[in-house]
DNA sequence: AATCTAATATTGTTAGACAATTAGTCAATT
DNA sequence: AATTGACTAATTGTCTAACAATATTAGATT
């Protein structure tokens, strides 16, 4: 991934309120707070060391981001995962990644193609070395710099409200096999349709090759031991 | 629009927190908030008859939705509008509308044609009378169809959070006129494609409609008065 | 004018209290 | 046995008051 486009400023500490939800987010996406968990507030701040002013507004953090549920009264539960919300989301990548490649497409960004191409190449020397843990978390990677591509700060902080949901059921569902090597020939044809200025094919076969990932997800043992619980 | 596809709980009466927010984010859509405008807590809760704790809180669901930003130490401060949010508030509408319009083409959903159709007739009437406080009220309704369409809970949320924000530059350039009888037209060339399961054909229509209102922006005389002094 | 310092204001966090609501218990009734 | 009802306990929602940490302002000094 190449570096720094806009000026940022300087990082000012992260409050209570922020790292709470971040630790809180984490346990979440982890499955250490699992699914319909109650999140008791004393409890938690005394856990934490914290008292209960900080550790609310970072329930409301979390719960802004779609991993917990704020029933007046009864408080905090770790929001249900489903089948119905996993396909949800596999839409919104859909739209946003579709889109994304579409839009840079047209807008032939300056070095966007080549790191995608330079990412690509490392998955193919991944799946040579059999190293899935790193072709997994490069893989994610690039599916994060082909939306960074599209330029557009607003449409990558609406996918990185869509990862972190998806990310829970990554952790239940583990990572499918089998999949690697077609996804790194699916990657060259996108980036083949996006450097030549076709955005719609572009967008057609990102498009597939989410619904490759659904399939792929549905068609798993743990998939479908999943799904057939939730049903 | 058709009512209740999905079973509805009792609804619990809103907290402090919530109902500060929802006046807070209306406050600042309507920009009696305006851009850059600090939020100072003891005088809000004072003027708020509430204490400084259920404030806080709304404070962090109004920055959840985009229209605040809190600096550490410095407080609450309403988001700056510019060009370039607005271009990119423009493009995730296309790329929600756009796909919603694909995948409800695909999914032929029961009534959702039909009531589209309905609105789309208001709408001509609506022209015809002159009538455009009501015109504008029902064209967004339109388009909250269309994306509901997709039976996409997550889609409608994202849409939503869009929506927001957008507002916001609506109530400054106000509306824009001499659209309208166009925007009919192109209503109905993308039902058409909908109807006609024309997936890719309805996402082009849409999302040409939805440049259609970028470029009646940018001509519009607040439009460029906005742009000019922003950049 | 620019810089440093002190005073002030604002935010961040804690503690403790109490009201409002919910969840749990257990006998009484059907 | 199941349901109801009242009682108790637990939890959340809100408030007040305080203080620490940080930021802003104003004044003094160079």
């Amino acid at each position: 991934m190449s570096s720094a486009p806009g000026p940022t400023d300087f990082p000012r500490p992260d409050l209570l309120p922020e790292r709470l939800a971040e630790w809180i987010s984490g346990e979440i996406v982890a499955g250490r707070f699992p699914p319909g968990e109650r999140l008791v507030e004393h409890a938690l701040s005394k856990r934490c060391n914290v008292s209960r002013v900080p550790l609310r507004e970072a329930l409301r953090i979390v719960a802004a981001q779609g991993l917990l549920i704020l029933e007046p009264h009864r408080g905090a539960v770790v929001t249900p995962l489903s089948e119905s919300e996993l396909r949800e989301l596999f839409d919104l990548r859909m739209a946003i990644e579709g889109f994304a490649a579409a839009s840079a497409a047209r807008q032939q960004p300056a070095t966007a193609f080549a790191d995608l191409r330079k990412m690509n190449a490392d998955l193919e020397e991944l799946i040579q070395a059999e190293d899935y843990e790193r072709y997994y978390a490069l893989a994610a990677e690039f599916h994060d710099a082909l939306v960074a591509a599209a330029q557009n700060g607003l449409l990558v902080e609406t996918y990185n409200r869509v990862k972190i949901r998806f990310r829970r059921y990554q952790a239940v569902l583990a990572n499918i096999p089998h999949l690697p090597p077609r996804s790194v020939a699916e990657h060259t044809r996108i980036l083949a349709a996006m450097e030549a200025g076709d955005a719609d094919g572009a967008r057609a076969l990102i498009e597939a090759h989410i619904r490759d990932l659904v399939d792929a997800y549905g068609q798993s043992d743990a998939g479908r031991r999943f799904f057939d619980q939730a049903s």
